[in-house]
DNA sequence: ATATCTGCAAAAGATTTGCAAGGAG
DNA sequence: CTCCTTGCAAATCTTTTGCAGATAT
């Protein structure tokens, strides 16, 4: 049986991490820790309103911002995209942007192996030093394709 | 003996693809051709005004797309910019993202084989069908560590 | 001759900044 | 009570669009 909800847990770690908890920021926050996409601004603020009437677009960027800072999220650009997208997942893993959707999925598949040949290979022949490696592809995901069948 | 001169190829090349040759085409294309790291629109535009007194920073724009459209070169976002990065290398390669001097640049180092096996873990893995793998390096470079030293 | 290209200016889209009022600790 | 957060508006930055004149073929 579990000693604290959900809810408790996220007031926990914001406070943890000096934010100050909000409706807006602990709406924000448990969306995004839920989602398996990883949505733009934009996303956030249309699927937040509607349980958090009092939200405004620039406080979901001011939270997003906030996050990122306290390393809770990670932040990025993906293909020929001028819109950030946001990860709660901040471990190394690949991102699949589908040419048919428009989403910005997860990859679940096994490569940490395959990663950490690729991380070996690039610091031992090019001498430059790598802190973070980031994985993009670009095609059309799993779901997508049964639809079109 | 050369038979051609880079400047006639570089012609040959933007007719072929049946666009047509203007100054400031040609310096842009030429600049790009020969960029080591990978500027932004912003960058082209302070590299080829020098050659090309007359160039405006949209006519930079302009044949960068004209040039994507074509297929001669790649546009992409890298690490969390919102600026596009273009590269005349459009085969698969990944590029780091040097955190000192800001340059994206190319890797040279010989990871086709990790690629590949990348490449298979996932199509076997995840259903997803994929087109295109970006990889992304985000550290420092061999030049600003030395001269950190 | 005519369709394309250039350059200027304005528009568009995403994100950031400034500031006064409201709310958390 | 004090400092942080919110929400509005305006500013910023990059890229795109519209259009008239210039240029390549």
């Amino acid at each position: 049986m579990e000693t604290y909800s959900k809810k408790e847990e996220s007031q926990s770690v914001l406070r943890e991490c000096g934010l100050r908890v909000t409706p807006q920021r602990l709406a924000i926050f448990d969306f995004l820790r839920d989602s398996k996409d990883h949505p733009n601004a934009e996303g956030v603020y249309q699927a937040v309103k509607d349980r958090c009437p009092a939200m405004s677009l620039n406080t979901v960027y001011k939270n997003l911002e906030a996050f990122e800072q306290a390393g809770l999220i990670t932040k990025f650009t993906i293909g020929d995209r001028q819109k950030f997208h946001y990860d709660p997942n901040t471990k190394t893993h690949p991102h699949l942007l589908c040419l048919s959707c428009s989403m910005v999925k997860d990859i679940d598949a096994e490569i940490q192996p395959h990663v950490c040949d690729l991380n070996e290979a690039l610091a031992a022949q090019t001498g430059h030093q790598i802190h973070r490696i980031e994985i993009h592809l670009v095609g059309v995901c799993r779901e997508c394709l049964q639809a079109a069948n």
